[in-house]
DNA sequence: TATTGTTATACTCTATAACTATA
DNA sequence: TATAGTTATAGAGTATAACAATA
């Protein structure tokens, strides 16, 4: 939360944690930084507990979708470099959730192997219950979900 | 851009890169964080031009608005761990922007340098300049920009 | 010449633990 | 006991340059 209330004391001589001016709350950057933090951590914690991040049950959604994509595809998709994607992907066929089959002699074709497709399930259904449950939250808040992705993508779109 | 179109080329066997599907796209966390990056590194390259970062210039225009507020006022304002705040104040005082004064004994009351005061106004004014060319694009492209900050806002209470 | 996968590297951001001085 | 500032450190995330093999 930008700003925390549980922070706030009786107000002492120095102390601003309750009364300061907040133009944080106006920049749109910052604004979205916040809020992705506040969804992520939630999605991280629920993802923990059966040991994958989100950019993790991410790749292996995207594999389950695409399978035999390659990770330059991922890497692409998700816009993470080339160089960024070796230790993601190679973490995932460590632990047996991937597997690479030759496919282009420079590249490879990954899919899921078996216990790669049970943890996706599992994974899929952690975010679609967290997504839903945001969902309603806002939705209650009297705020338009399906509204706000619209937004969202015209905003990732800007910087074409 | 979360879907990069200078990459799509024609479609041969195993690129993926334009037709893969995009799980990516229903992820609110996803999207909240694709978001603030494009806008980020467009108030970023901004700034860059006055040897500021985005978290720099909104120190120096909290602490414009917040005369004598604390490092750690600042910190719990922006979400950054108190170890986190001094290499940034540091920063700053090292380039002459802020001065700290003795205010408790363990606190230190923080202002604006008249060279701050300068630059503060600089950084002030791009970050109007791209916030306002931004709420324009939307605007332009039928998004309600005040309706999304509100969406903003309440996310970033969910995790209170 | 362009692309894939890879290594190495560096820089930023974030998180935690511990310490001192002060309230 | 709680807070402010600090140090040290570790883990992510991200960025660039370079290289080999392949297209």
């Amino acid at each position: 939360m930008w700003f925390d209330m549980k922070n706030i004391k009786t107000t002492e001589a120095g102390d601003f944690s309750a009364i300061m001016h907040n133009p944080v709350g106006r920049h749109l950057g910052y604004m979205l930084r916040r809020a992705s933090s506040v969804i992520m951590a939630g999605l991280g914690s629920s993802l923990a507990s059966i040991d994958l991040r989100p950019v993790e049950a991410t790749i292996l959604s995207l594999i389950a979708t695409n399978p035999g994509c390659t990770q330059s595809d991922l890497g692409r998709m998700l816009s993470i470099q080339r160089a960024n994607m070796v230790p993601l992907i190679t973490g995932l066929v460590t632990r047996g959730y991937i597997c690479k089959t030759a496919a282009d002699g420079r590249s490879h074709a990954l899919n899921l192997t078996e216990q790669g497709i049970a943890k996706c399930q599992e994974a899929e259904s952690m975010m679609d219950q967290h997504e839903t449950s945001i969902a309603q939250q806002l939705d209650r808040a009297g705020h338009d979900v399906a509204r706000l992705e619209e937004a969202l993508t015209a905003i990732m779109k800007l910087s074409a």
